[in-house]
DNA sequence: ACAATAAATATAACACGTTATATAAGTGGT
DNA sequence: ACCACTTATATAACGTGTTATATTTATTGT
């Protein structure tokens, strides 16, 4: 067995360690998302929840609720517009904006997740973090030893068979 | 202004969330990087660090060591190679396994490093994290806060100002 | 009114992770 | 000895973020 560096480094790699569980958590999420047999990858969700959250947004105003920079935004909006979930309009009066709604696919899609998803989704995450307290080091070290020991969606499963 | 979703969602975004913290810190630890003329990644450094910590390790040891999967460290390892920073040599008796070392080169770039640029890292994240404390989410916003308030680089030239 | 500047979005090139699969080398049972 | 399986690394295709820059449309100062 090897030591794993990014953890023993502490706060030298604490990006790298963030990031690292950040995008298991997302595949796990994912995972969660393709049982249900949804259409979109789990960083797209975040897209519609801030349309649906906030209402017709134009690009750089997603950006900033997204929080990701506007090259990122505008790609991502062209593969859910192209997946039939977004569409686009023009604003009257600046031809430069774009307004972002959900199309009615993307409502329903939406109005689903919201049932049925994003309740497991943060049911399972709550679970992982449950009693979690103290320093942040100590608090990583924790989530990562509780998705080694059984990742989001099988606490998604395990919630729902012994509520 | 809008509302950052990613935040607002909780335990629902959680991965996104710290995906996202973590890319930013890199991108600040990177400044830091770039300021003293190293030219490696901030990624990268993980991968030095974890063959100078462990001694020279194969493919599939480094890449325990670091927390990646085997074909991103193949990929990290030929940059850092034809950079002229690892060297890899075959083991005897097995021909699949590479055995990846420093070269002269890469030792001495560890050594300024462990010297110059990851004591300024490590204390500007130190900063950024001092008397943080309680749930997870109220730490990821101080944080989130605190980087937007004065970015890694800043702290580490401040520290130094007045230390 | 118009030239210069600013703002919004698009495009290109890159960084760096992933999964799936190919290739080559060892291992074990008959 | 050899066939089947396993193991180690390489390659390919993709996801999703970034920065830098181009393009188009507004705005502003003279």
């Amino acid at each position: 067995m090897v030591e794993d560096v990014v953890r023993s480094y502490g706060y030298l790699t604490l990006g790298t360690r963030m990031k690292r569980i950040g995008e298991r958590l997302q595949a796990d999420t994912q995972k969660i998302i393709e049982e249900s047999g949804a259409p979109v990858q789990a960083s797209q969700y975040t897209f519609l929840a801030a349309v649906d959250r906030s209402g017709p947004l134009t690009i750089g105003e997603l950006s900033e609720a997204v929080g990701i920079t506007q090259p990122g935004v505008t790609r991502t909006v062209a593969q859910l517009v192209a997946g039939g979930l977004l569409q686009t309009a023009q604003v009257s009066g600046d031809q430069r904006r774009r307004i972002v709604s959900l199309t009615p696919r993307g409502e329903q899609l939406v109005a689903t997740a919201k049932a049925e998803i994003w309740p497991r989704v943060r049911g399972a995450v709550a679970d992982l973090c449950a009693g979690l307290d103290g320093p942040l080091l100590d608090q990583l070290a924790a989530i990562e030893d509780g998705l080694a020991a059984a990742p989001l969606d099988r606490r998604a499963a395990k919630r729902e068979g012994k509520p």
